[in-house]
DNA sequence: TGGGACACGC
DNA sequence: GACGTACGTGTCCCAC
């Protein structure tokens, strides 16, 4: 019968054990193990694509002691208890088959093995073909002409023309055949003396033990004695190992036909596991419905309706279609319908399309604006604020994801989220790149009610139209224009650093006594402490460890940790810093176009990469040098920089009103000296360097939620004294302590922190019942205020001096930002004016109750703008 | 390919 | 008994 129905039901605990057995020990970034989950949902995909089901059920052991253990104590006695690790993974994994929609059946003092031959005789009677998914022997007894065995390792079937040909016995058979012979896996006793070889012939004669047991005078005196001594426990074997289908379930066949999962739950329960590639295929697999058909603008005409269609709406939808980097066309929807715009179209109306794309009344709705913005520039379009950039949206939403690429915005936001992530995920690997251009411009207008309404709900919207939007255009010309780098000096300076390296090299090699590889953190490892025979002073994860504070405190007892701290350094002014910007130099403009990403941070900071240029050497008088490379790019023009004094301790004064710390920056007093001062109990006048470091990390701790352990670890004194030191803090500054406490309240309370400027960071961390993570939480409630408001307030400034700029018509430009400094390149005619109109801006940015200071300092390199004032304050 | 170790900045 | 200062990026090694 062609027509018959397939029923696959799963031994599932036999299927949790081989995945778990099979797999090594697989963790997701949490420590969770994973290896049972990732081999079970593997072969459960496997099982459905090879064999095609129509019906499908999982069977489970229940954790409950079984009849047959009440029968036999020691049954399956033999077994080793589940590794913890395992049974962790059990309730995940039934998560997932649930979410399927695959139906689990366990049952209180059954075993999987009986639910299995329950239901597949159910299944009989409902003239199902039935087939057992397991590599259990103690299975094959419930064979019959439409019950079979399948098992999924090797692929093969068991029908029951095959058990017979294998064993030789009817599958019927199997329980008296398991009585007879015992079996130890799972402790079943049988019958002493008598082997595979007597139990087939026995079955074969009799059938049942139980027939064998009444005729026993038929046999040889060994095998009757035998039988007859052992006959109470081979009729208990009998029992264990026969299935007990003597059971009440309902089946309601339809529950059991396969339909399609639970997607958006079976999404989230991978992407917590860390499964994304599970997620990926998963989601490719979902059929959708959802048709993306553009209209086609293929003359002007066309154009200019559609233009006067979206100045009505006062919004559209935009997304590029590009081909080798060069804009090929455009997709724009507006009010629902997509619409393909041609490149000769756009051409043709440029002063049309540039009038709507810097339209001050409409809002341009798009993902990742900063980078389609640079696209359309190099076609002669350039857009104008208000826009609203959802991929910048979605971070404020929740600067904790990390991703927000398209398809993870149309799976937080949309309706009908699976399906159009499905397709995103399919016109990747189309060649057609026009479909996911429109695609993306499908996702980016449906996604914009809802993400406009969240923004307004949490009352995000100063927050992104008041600074991230504007922001966004400001990151895009310091981009584009990059900074100036001396190439010549930097290939100078690769040469002599390449010399040096080699000697030191040479002479760490001969003082070693052999050659290694000195970037090893692994054979240094071995030279110092097995060869070499140093004590370590602290161990990392592998073992003890190399970095700095090892070596220095190694320096004494021996010459090679000194050495290796001298090449440390050189080779990372080298490998990072000259061959790393050398590569990042543009063809073009000789210069250095780095990328400011602003959606990567949690507290709101910027970060900027390929190259980083907020990380270039200051402290130390080797690595500085390399701030001498970068250069205005004209003759006449100059750096100016400009640095927030003390920006993150003034925020702290702001935001905890600590009166004491307001007036000490009321004051101008150095801060770092004033608290040394009263920490010590000495007079300012007489406070030393060392006191003044000292203090100077005190108040550096506690802006990032400091406690003991951390600060005496910072300082190298016992935890008693860091104690002390932080005591005495809180006794000067008592409004400080106040405000540290209520932030955690509120972020308990919460579940997240917010900046003055209403930016959010959610601490689910604040809430764990783990110590040092619900401690970390509170760390994060302290410090992301400050730094997260010093971010705000810097974005701010970039906005307010470059609009300040652009208004006096001055020729400067804003270049870098690192964090509490901007870097300009301005006409050096103008460098008194533009000086003090910088300073101006950026102090009043924002009015706090303790003033706000910005250093100014100009030069013709980088280098020359970290030169002391002469007179001034310390840097710091 | 990805995590760990290390080092640079604020 | 471990772990304990915030936020990043780049380079290299090494195991998978």
């Amino acid at each position: 019968m062609d027509s018959q129905k397939t029923l696959y039901l799963i031994d599932g605990s036999n299927y949790i054990y081989r995945a778990y057995y099979a797999l090594p020990r697989l963790t997701n970034s949490k420590g969770f193990p994973t290896n049972a989950i990732y081999g079970f949902i593997n072969m459960l995909k496997k099982l459905i694509q090879e064999r095609n089901p129509d019906y499908l059920a999982v069977t489970l052991d229940h954790k409950a002691p079984t009849f047959r253990k009440e029968l036999f104590k020691d049954y399956k006695a033999t077994r080793k208890p589940t590794p913890d690790t395992l049974k962790k993974q059990i309730p995940v994994i039934k998560e997932i088959i649930k979410n399927y929609n695959i139906p689990i059946f366990e049952m209180p003092g059954y075993e999987a093995d009986d639910l299995l031959a329950y239901i597949a005789a159910k299944a009989s009677n409902a003239e199902f073909k039935t087939y057992i998914v397991s590599s259990d022997k103690d299975l094959l007894q419930v064979v019959t002409d439409n019950i079979n065995i399948y098992n999924p390792q090797k692929g093969f079937v068991l029908d029951k023309t095959a058990v017979e040909e294998l064993y030789s016995i009817s599958p019927i058979y199997f329980p008296d055949f398991l009585a007879l012979t015992g079996d130890p896996v799972d402790n079943i006793p049988g019958v002493p003396g008598i082997g595979e070889k007597t139990a087939k012939e026995l079955i074969l004669k009799f059938g049942t033990i139980e027939e064998t047991l009444k005729n026993t005078e038929e046999l040889p005196l060994k095998t009757k004695a035998a039988l007859e001594e052992n006959s109470e426990q081979l009729i208990l074997s009998k029992q264990l190992a026969q299935v007990n289908i003597d059971l009440d379930l309902k089946l309601t066949w339809q529950k059991l036909k396969i339909i399609s999962p639970n997607y958006p739950k079976l999404i989230e329960i991978f992407e917590e596991l860390g499964f994304s590639a599970q997620t990926k295929e998963l989601i490719k697999n979902i059929n959708s419905t959802i048709e993306v058909i553009p209209a086609l603008i293929q003359d002007s005409q066309n154009l200019l309706k559609l233009i006067e269609k979206i100045k009505k709406e006062k919004m559209f939808s935009f997304y590029p279609q590009i081909q080798d980097n060069i804009l090929k066309g455009l997709i724009v929807s507006a009010n629902e319908q997509l619409y393909l715009i041609d490149k000769t179209i756009i051409d043709e109306n440029k002063g049309d399309l540039e009038e709507l794309f810097q339209n001050p009344k409409i809002e341009k709705i798009s993902h990742g604006i900063k980078e389609i913005s640079k696209l359309l520039e190099y076609s002669g379009l350039r857009i104008k604020s208000p826009s609203f950039d959802i991929q910048v949206i979605a971070y404020l939403l929740n600067p904790s994801l990390g991703d927000y690429s398209l398809f993870k915005i149309a799976l937080n936001y949309l309706a009908r989220a699976e399906e159009i992530a499905s397709l995103l995920l399919k016109s990747d690997k189309e060649a057609d790149s026009d479909k996911k251009s429109m695609l993306n411009c499908y996702v980016i207008n449906k996604s914009y009610p809802t993400l406009k309404e969240q923004i307004k709900k949490i009352n995000l919207d100063e927050l992104y139209y008041g600074i991230e939007e504007p922001l966004i255009f400001i990151l895009k010309n310091m981009e584009s224009k990059g900074i100036k780098v001396n190439k010549l000096s930097l290939n100078k300076l690769s040469k002599e650093y390449n010399a040096k390296i080699d000697g030191l090299s040479k002479k760490i090699y001969s003082t070693a006594g052999e050659k290694f590889n000195l970037n090893s953190p692994k054979q240094i490892r071995e030279i110092l402490y097995q060869k070499l025979s140093l004590k370590p002073i602290k161990k990392g994860k592998t073992g003890p460890s190399t970095d700095e504070e090892t070596l220095k405190s190694l320096h004494q007892e021996h010459p090679l940790p000194g050495l290796i701290l001298q090449y440390r350094e050189l080779n990372k002014i080298k490998s990072t810093y000259i061959e790393g910007l050398l590569k990042c130099i543009s063809k073009e403009d000789g210069h250095i176009h780095p990328t400011f990403n602003q959606t990567i941070t949690q507290t709101g900071r910027l970060s900027c990469r390929n190259p980083n240029l907020q990380n270039i050497p200051i402290r130390s008088e080797l690595g500085k040098q390399i701030r001498s490379v970068f250069i205005p790019s004209k003759d006449n023009y100059i750096f100016i920089s400009a640095d927030y004094s003390q920006i993150e301790l003034r925020i702290l004064a702001h935001l905890s009103k600590d009166t004491q710390l307001i007036k000490s920056f009321e004051h101008n007093l150095d801060i770092h000296t004033h608290t040394a001062a009263t920490i010590f109990g000495v007079n300012e006048k007489i406070v030393s360097n060392e006191m003044r470091r000292i203090a100077k990390t005190v108040n550096f701790g506690i802006v990032y939620g400091i406690s003991p352990y951390g600060l005496s670890k910072q300082l190298n004194i016992s935890i008693d004294e860091a104690s002390q030191f932080i005591e005495s803090y809180f006794k000067l500054y008592p409004g400080v302590k106040r405000y540290i406490e209520k932030e955690i309240i509120v972020g308990r309370e919460r579940g997240y922190t917010s900046t003055l400027f209403n930016r959010i960071r959610y601490i689910p961390e604040i809430n764990s019942t783990e110590s040092s993570i619900r401690e970390f939480g509170e760390r994060l409630a302290i410090n992301t205020p400050i730094q997260g408001t010093a971010a705000d307030l810097i974005k701010k400034a970039m906005i307010e001096t470059n609009r300040e700029i652009e208004t006096a018509n001055l020729n400067a430009q804003l270049l870098l930002q690192i964090h509490d400094e901007l870097l300009f390149e301005v006409d050096s005619k103008k460098i008194n004016l533009l000086k003090k109109l910088i300073k101006d801006t950026m102090e009043s940015s924002i009015i706090l109750e303790i003033p706000i200071i910005a250093n100014m300092r100009t030069g013709f390199n980088w280098l020359e703008l970290t030169e002391k004032i002469p007179g001034g304050k310390p840097n710091d």
